[in-house]
RNA sequence: GUGGUUGUAGCUCAGUUGGUUAGAGCGCCGGAUUGUGAUUCCGGAGGUCGCCGGUUCAACCCCGGUCAUCCACCCCA
């Protein structure tokens, strides 16, 4: 036997099913985002390498996949390179990736968005609103909820510093949520507020490992929290500074004044609690989803500034998050347009179809498209057949031929494999007669109409 | 990059202290029913036991290596 074809490492196939599933997960916040005043666009799969790198952190420019160049690919190494591989050192090809490579795979939306932004900043009207669903990759070791190819769809608005957009973009996640019928937190911090902790327990230049350390705090506790800050040569009495955090509990309306209070030697921390303040009032009511303040939430991706959003399931086993985004003040400004804040929210369908999957979320009907199956008995019957399927298809009704004379158990068998709810039966007898009889797949009662009432007993 | 798990039929998995011919359920194909699926009954096809090597009279089973997989860490959607 041949050997099996396979698929590389956390990426999949997706099957009919599958996809209709995805496909209503798409529609569902494409609609969302229309409705929101969000534009679509489109950018490649792949990016000049130097157009990703150094915009997600360490970590990140390890998982960015890098794209071997066409042709003599070596020919880019450098003499000193070129002279240790023939010394026959062992060089970690790794070590090459830049020379040999000038183009990766996107790792993101945002960072491919602000590129477009300032490329074509001439043609763009701004405050720009822009939604994007396109396939990202992650070199990462996959796992539960984790691939290394997956779907982000985000929504971002750039060229406006108005806090309303933060407004907005917490009420569609509400709306997102509450169409596809499923319980998320809205976890909602701010960058400054982050800083100013950083600054009032005396180690502002810190602000880093404090937030990486803090982001895990309902993973690893506390105690495991504050050792890892030591590590990272966090001092006792910054840490001491931290531990009011620790003891924040309830709404934001009962946090906001224990954090003015603590922070308020900071003004960037007072700024970023004012602003939350504004958030969480004009987002009022959210009709099914919550929204909390999370001090811990720190977000890996370097380029936050303002608000950090995150969105977790509060039904079912998804450890990870579902949704992130935040504001970036100066993320074109790497590509050489200054001023020009953005904010944006990403959500991740994949990890949002393993929800509602696992919590059976998904609506019964989206099994099959197809309504009507015409059985097929042979030339004459099928050109028949041929004739009313075209009427059927005009009036919107979604129907096909099958297109084999085979027995009918196996026609039958491909209406219900495939959820036809329909099947519209044409032999000899019902040509004579100028019938056509109808069997209900689920009842399994058949009936006997003319040709022109099929329409109506159908759809 | 680190640690662990599991690789047996298309899929999900059994397989005893190492013993002759490796099983089940589901799916698939055929028949009972020459115009009726899902249900019922009968029959059938389908396996280099991940791969390579070692121990043994004998290996799916033990040992070593290797590849793949899943899970966890790091990090993230």
């Amino acid at each position: 036997m041949a050997n099996k074809p396979s698929i590389p490492k956390g990426t999949r196939d997706f099957s009919p099913t599958e996809m209709l599933r995805r496909q209503y997960i798409f529609d569902t916040i494409r609609g969302v985002f229309q409705k929101y005043g969000f534009l679509p666009i489109e950018t490649p799969a792949m990016e000049n390498l130097d157009t990703l790198t150094g915009k997600y952190g360490e970590e990140g420019d390890r998982l960015i996949f890098k794209i071997l160049n066409s042709g003599d690919a070596w020919s880019g190494v450098g003499e000193e390179g070129k002279k240790r591989l023939a010394n026959g050192e062992v060089v970690h090809p790794g070590r090459f990736a830049t020379e040999v490579s000038e183009k990766a795979l996107r790792y993101d939306l945002t960072v491919p968005f602000a590129r477009y932004v300032v490329q074509h900043q001439n043609e763009i009207s701004f405050p720009f609103k822009r939604y994007q669903i396109q396939p990202v990759w992650r070199a990462d070791r996959p796992q539960k909820g984790r691939y290394r190819e997956f779907y982000q769809c985000d929504a971002d608005v750039i060229g406006s510093t108005s806090l309303l957009n933060e407004v907005e973009l917490v009420q569609l996640f509400d709306d997102v949520f509450t169409v596809l019928g499923l319980q998320v937190v809205i976890k909602i911090n701010d960058r400054k507020v982050l800083s100013g902790i950083a600054e009032v327990s005396g180690q502002p230049e810190k602000v880093v490992d404090i937030v990486t350390a803090l982001d895990k705090l309902d993973k690893i506790g506390r105690e495991k929290v504050e050792e890892e800050m030591r590590t990272k040569g966090v001092s006792e009495e910054a840490i001491i500074g931290i531990a009011p955090l620790f003891e924040l509990k309830g709404s934001w309306k009962e946090q906001q004044p224990i954090l003015e209070k603590w922070l308020a030697s900071s003004a960037t921390a007072k700024q970023g609690l004012k602003d939350l303040s504004f958030t969480f009032e004009a987002a009022g009511t959210l009709k099914s989803a919550v929204l909390e303040f999370d001090p811990t939430l720190a977000r890996g991706l370097d380029y936050y500034t303002g608000a950090i959003f995150e969105v977790k399931a509060a039904e079912g086993t998804m450890p990870g998050s579902i949704c992130g985004g935040g504001r970036y003040d100066d993320l074109t400004g790497i590509f050489g347009l200054k001023n020009m804040s953005g904010v944006g929210i990403s959500f991740g369908a994949d990890r949002i179809y393993d929800v509602l999957l696992e919590t059976n979320k998904f609506p019964e009907q989206l099994g099959s498209s197809t309504k009507l199956l015409f059985a097929n008995f042979g030339e004459q019957e099928a050109m028949h057949c041929l004739k009313l399927l075209r009427t059927v298809r005009e009036a919107g009704i979604a129907a096909e031929l099958y297109p084999d004379a085979v027995k009918m158990a196996k026609q039958f068998k491909y209406a219900d494999d495939k959820g036809i709810p329909f099947v519209a039966i044409i032999g000899e007898q019902e040509m004579k007669q100028g019938i056509v009889t109808v069997k209900d797949m689920k009842s399994g009662e058949q009936k006997a109409v003319k040709g022109e009432e099929l329409v109506g007993l159908v759809g």
